[in-house]
DNA sequence: CTTTTATGAATGAAGG
DNA sequence: CCTTCATTCATAAAAG
């Protein structure tokens, strides 16, 4: 069941972030040196956030749902629905509320990090990470997460790859041709699981930049 | 059922909301001189935002409102709202029916695990796992083994982002205290700042535990 | 500016 | 439990 989500959120606020640390650096959140105050969520709480919001708008989409199945026969109720969708405030529910930044890889990381992949060893040990994360981290910002994420995309993408640009000899039964441009299009065969985008609670609540235009980053 | 519904719309509207917020009403509220990265909303997006959740409150509440009068002569309701809920189509990511094959936790599963989760009993038992899977089942397909596996990665990436998060702050024992005996990030993952991978607990906007009415913007 | 693609990150599941 | 893999999601970058 569905009930007090206030508990439940402030656990799992505890949770994943008990301690108050201060990071690095003493100030960073919500206090500056001019006394002023600053509203500031951390990328934590932002995804929090967009969990909950993703909720309230699979619960609305599951109660339509619901209503449409008990009142099928009559129309009264259908029109106070679409009354519901089309208010204003429900279709300006629709925001992206973070921009997740994430990791780009310099030129120059990324190609001590390809080097490194050719050289065979197919698996970069905890320790190897570590090393090779201090060796990038001299030329620019990186984490042993991004490193260890890069191999473990690496490794999947190639393998894909190489799925798509050896089967010469087996059956084909949906076959698409696709051999031909295998280097770059190893992701057009989604024919299988491609689904709707357009209706998923999720797009419904964050396809829009309204919000994180507002947010900044800033130093 | 539909009662729960009720009694959790109702809290969220009567949740209180304490966020210290003066706000530099400006815009670009925030500096700091260490060359972190911070997000930061002005008072106006936290003002948009606040009326996104709102509506949806209000819907979700309007809905059970709504449903409550068409139904309620009959008790049968209760049985369509599983229905509903079970019903592959009806969940956050239903779509094509041949297609996935790996089981994803519907927002209100995932609710109610962190819940669970948070409840600190760190001891997924057999037994247990079985009542946790009852319950979920009535808001979608799930097995035990879901749950299990559920319960065993949580665990492990709360684990592991400990040790990246509280590198050399530590302190903060009113949480589960791991055992962080391995050693952690070098210092480069601390200058992660401006990516995902930080986070920073302390003054949170949302800390409450219901956001709808915790975003109340004071002034 | 909108759409598409490439790819970093998240996560369910399997193996040990 | 921990590690690894496969698949999916989200978004920066590229294309139109």
């Amino acid at each position: 069941m569905i009930m007090d989500w206030e508990n439940q959120q402030k656990q799992q606020q505890n949770q994943q972030q008990q301690q108050h640390e201060e990071l690095t650096n003493g100030n960073n959140n919500n206090s500056n040196n001019n006394g002023i105050f600053v509203k500031v969520m951390t990328d934590e709480q932002m995804e929090i956030l967009r969990k909950q919001i993703v909720a309230y708008a699979t619960i609305c989409e599951q109660l339509v749902e619901m209503h449409k199945s008990l009142t099928s026969h009559t129309d009264l109720s259908g029109a106070r629905l679409g009354n519901l969708y089309c208010d204003p405030f429900v279709t300006s529910v629709g925001h992206k509320i973070t921009g997740r930044q994430r990791w780009t890889p310099t030129p120059v990381q990324l190609q001590i990090l390809e080097r490194i992949f050719d050289q065979g060893n197919g698996t970069p040990s905890k320790q190897k990470i570590k090393e090779i994360t201090s060796e990038l981290s001299q030329h620019g910002q990186i984490s042993e997460t991004n490193v260890y994420n890069w191999f473990q995309n690496r490794r999947a993408r190639s393998k894909r790859k190489q799925q798509v640009t050896a089967p010469n000899n087996a059956e084909s039964e949906v076959e698409t041709e696709v051999e031909s441009s295998n280097e770059k299009k190893t992701k057009s065969e989604d024919f299988q699981s491609q689904h709707n985008q357009a209706t998923r609670a999720e797009d419904l609540c964050f396809q829009n930049p309204e919000i994180s235009s507002g947010m900044h980053s800033v130093d």
